[in-house]
DNA sequence: CAAACATTGTTGTCAATGACAACATCGACT
DNA sequence: AGTCGATGTTGTCATTGACAACAATGTTTG
């Protein structure tokens, strides 16, 4: 009402909000959210959020979905890069690995489990596609005989689970001294060589 | 004042609070920790807590440096087991999948990073404590020539990893619909696969 | 024993927040 | 023009964490 340069209607602000929170959650943690400082910052009534997120829980979950879809991006990118399977798994943890540690809180709230019934079940979707991403260039690796037998979504979760508990390490600062580059290193080289086919002399990606 | 048989001091107000704390933590999470509910239910003032805890994350993290104590007793348990190296090993993965899904929000605490600075370094010093029970197993089964060479540290940073992150799948709802038990399984097949050392055949669990 | 003192609990208060309701403005479509 | 839905606004409420001032209790010490 004020400033003749603030419309009544911001135009955007869904898209805003979201823009301002993924700032705030990466500098401040999820704790640190609030509506009404986002409407603060985005010069709008501290009930304008509410238009766009039904509540706090809404907002939290849209930042989720939004981590996920640049996640599976990232993976997706790495299973089309050239170059051996084995290589190509490698790059997928290490592409994991730096996504998680970049955005630390963010991760987090994809993982948790707070979320209301609807998001819930599109985050859990947007999750197994991730795990779908792995689980299709295991299998490619398997038909290149270099990953052991087994369901290729089982072996998927392990892998997944490899990597993300690194990044979960690494961001709680129990890593001591180790670069997290040589720790990732170290871990794909275990999770690969467990992975390797028995007879087959692996898929060990230091060759 | 009403109550006879509330007399003015509680007695063990801080140990009370921690335990009604981690049955609502369990229940509803950490996000519905209330200091100000806490008190209500033992029936004090809503100020009493803040007699023993400076704020609500000094709360959080004394509840945090209960669940590394009883996890690294469960861990601790774990390698005295009888039994080979290797059986205890998975045995330990299992007491860690098994502790982290049976707490889950106790587990995010644990490894959330927003401790105050005082509690953030015992936090910490507990965390590693876990990496060096695990790492003094896997020197043990380094020195029976079962495991890899390699500084244990670093393996067991590895180890960790994996059943950690495999924890976060289960309580993320990613694992579809493989039990748990099978994933366990199978995470610590490859696990131990990949830690065996190269020549000898192997830390491989299935024996 | 009495008198300081530290500990622990209490009441009172404040600002911040999420949630909601009632109202205002704007654009689109008839 | 007139209606209507979408989007913002003001107003309000209960809850909460944090703090300050005060009260009761136990402990130490002169």
């Amino acid at each position: 009402m004020a400033d003749a340069d603030s419309p009544y209607h911001h135009g955007n602000l869904r898209e805003a909000l979201l823009a301002r929170a993924e700032v705030v959650l990466a500098t401040s943690g999820a704790d640190s959210l609030s509506l009404r400082a986002l409407a603060r910052d985005l010069g709008v009534s501290h009930a304008a959020p509410g238009r766009h997120f039904r509540d706090r829980q809404a907002l939290l979950d849209a930042l989720a979905v939004g981590g996920f879809t640049r996640l599976n991006e990232g993976l997706r990118a790495a299973v089309d890069e050239p170059g051996p399977v084995t290589a190509r798994l490698a790059g997928m943890g290490r592409a994991y690995v730096a996504f998680a540690v970049a955005n630390a809180p963010l991760l987090s709230l994809m993982f948790t489990v707070k979320h209301a019934d609807d998001s819930s079940a599109e985050l859990r979707e947007l999750g197994h596609q991730s795990l779908r991403i792995a689980a299709g260039l295991i299998a490619l690796a398997q038909r290149e005989g270099v990953v052991r037998a087994g369901e290729p979504d089982r072996l998927a979760q392990v892998a997944f689970s490899t990597v993300h508990g690194l990044a979960a390490l690494a961001v709680g600062s129990l890593l001591e001294d180790t670069p997290l580059s040589e720790a990732t290193d170290l871990a794909l080289d275990v999770l690969l060589t467990g992975l390797a086919a028995p007879g087959g002399d692996a898929a060990r990606p230091g060759a």
